[in-house]
DNA sequence: ATGAAAGCGCTAACAG
DNA sequence: CTGTTAGCGCTTTCAT
């Protein structure tokens, strides 16, 4: 490994001098530095990071927490964030809690504040504390879309308007004609969701609709858990002639259980989400949803924890900071349709 | 900040002591660690990892070479490297190259073997001579899943039987009874997909079918990509009655091409992959493929990696080694079945 | 315009 | 068992 030393005494300077012409910092005689430039290139010096990181007094990376990076909605997320990172010369580390709030603490733990300068997370069932906890040890913690607005997290975060989309989806399914609407609301416990369901309630009570409790189901945000969740929803109340999911992958699969119940969408039932991630487009038949701006809250959030990075704010000194994003629009797709008159009866599997 | 002087002057000790009792090191007194740790906890002490890793002269993280973290194949791929590398002690940067050899570059430049003690690629259409570089700098790297066996790349790699993983799905088909079959081949520039296709063709002629050349095309590695190949393939070539993709994802979009042409899966048209990702087992129809041990190359590659730090080997000074994995297996889902007698005439979307 | 020197927080011999 | 002493590679005043 080449050294900064070795440069300099390659290019007859001091390491001083190097470390000048690198940051084109202070002010180096043309001919030195081309001398300099020289011996970089004919040693193939590279600055040593962690060496620079600790005389700089601040880390490299960002630590991007998610719950698990296999779920389709976080690849999309973790791209904008490298990106933004990259421009403001950070690298991303990222963090898989798997759920787990001892393994989000471990993270933390190790790497907040020493390995990278701040912390972004995507719901990753974490514990609140140890986040404040990580930003009183210095590391600024930024919430990448927050969902809840009527109740602030107490840290800087970036809102999505959840509701709005929420309502965007009801409202499409309303014009479109439907009456006996289902949910199907996701990730109960964390209740995550929340404001995306009250978007829909509130769609249906300008509209004089009443949600009836036997219409909604909670379900794990997967596939399979609105595979099932709609399965069971559809075999029982077969008046249902659309679906508002809270999410785009129940509502994906949602879809295949009306296929398997022998129901054509849109043509015996509609089907709504929320995100519109890659696979909206790409399944078929493609989603309807409701498009929530993603790469612009990466953006966002990034430029929010740079900013508390910069100013060395705590957060504790201020009210907590909340970036809003563009609001959510409706993307309407091959899922949705004015309900038959006629529905035929569901068949079971 | 609270930094080890600080604990030490808490604890009464020096600065070495609380090293050795952090690290389970020297023999320490058990009443003098008691205090040790005290203090620790009292001053929420968390060790430095960048002055770590510049003291030790190792550095705490790997580098995960991708061309979009955004492919649905990384995101699974990436969770099983995180896995194995936390097990070592090691965060994972993630490094999308976005298919430019310049960014790939860059990224080795700065951070391997500064930031990043050992560097993971996955196809991200890299310089082959970069990683030499990166290597004879110091930095270990190794080829995740290489893909071609004749074609030794002169880098540490672990190899999976790519062109098994094409005779499986081809001979799939071949036993169903089909005897048209297509073929769309992912990656033409990168030919990384060549073997999945030699595979193929090993198998059809071994049944002594003829592959035309008319029945192949190539297609980029996407939903789309497929759709397009397919949707061309299938309306110029009517008589086909199966169609075997070099990769999960084209399969995709050819099942999409096939239902815009009016076309069932399986009744009309079967379709197979190759890898199982996550999305093949969650579209309906349901993909058959064949399964690539993933998380097995990744846990593999991490191990080679660490194998490769360990040593201190230069690659140079032996001949690259060669992990393989266990071999793809057959997954039979519901894309494929026993063509028709009568196929229905495709009707122009 | 360049050099000397101190120090970032931690580890690693070696001494005692 | 614990303390002392040197750095790891780089940046940064402060001199010159």
């Amino acid at each position: 490994m080449t050294t900064i030393n070795e440069v300099a005494r390659h290019a007859g300077v001091t390491p001083a001098t190097v470390s000048n012409v690198l940051r084109s910092r202070g002010r180096v005689g043309a001919e030195t530095r081309q001398r300099v430039l020289d011996a970089i290139d004919a040693l193939g010096y590279r600055p040593h990071l962690a060496a620079r990181a600790l005389a700089e007094g601040r880390a490299p990376t960002l630590a991007l927490m998610v719950s698990s990076i296999a779920n389709p909605f976080y690849p999309e997320f973790a791209l904008a964030v490298e990106r933004a990172a990259r421009a403001s010369g950070h690298f991303v580390i990222i963090c898989n809690t798997n759920e787990d709030p001892l393994m989000g603490r471990a993270y933390l733990d190790q790497i907040a504040g020493t390995l990278s300068e701040g912390v972004l997370v995507m719901n990753a069932n974490l514990d609140f504390a140890d986040l404040h906890l990580t930003e009183a040890r210095g590391a600024p913690v930024v919430l990448c879309m927050w969902e809840k607005p009527n109740d602030p997290p107490g840290l800087p975060s970036v809102a999505v308007d959840f509701a709005l989309a929420g309502r965007l989806a009801a409202s499409h399914l309303i014009e479109l004609g439907h009456r006996r609407i289902g949910a199907i609301v996701g990730s109960k416990v964390s209740g995550i969701h929340t404001p995306r369901y009250e978007g829909f309630v509130a769609a249906m009570k300008a509209a004089h609709l009443t949600v009836h409790a036997e219409h909604v189901r909670h379900a794990p945000d997967t596939v399979q858990g609105g595979y099932a969740a709609a399965h069971e929803l559809l075999s029982a109340n077969p008046e249902i002639t659309a679906l508002f999911a809270t999410n785009d992958l129940p509502a994906l699969g949602a879809i295949h259980a009306a296929a398997d119940l022998g129901l054509a969408v849109p043509g015996d039932l509609s089907v709504t989400g929320i995100t519109d991630i890659q696979l909206a487009r790409e399944s078929r038949p493609a989603l309807t949803t409701v498009a929530v701006p993603t790469a612009e809250a990466a953006k966002l959030a990034v430029t929010l924890l740079r900013e508390l990075i910069a100013t060395g704010t705590r957060p504790s000194d201020m009210a907590p900071v909340l970036y809003e994003t563009s609001p959510p629009r409706l993307v309407v797709r091959a899922s949705t349709a004015p309900p038959r008159s006629a529905r035929r009866p569901s068949r079971s599997r």
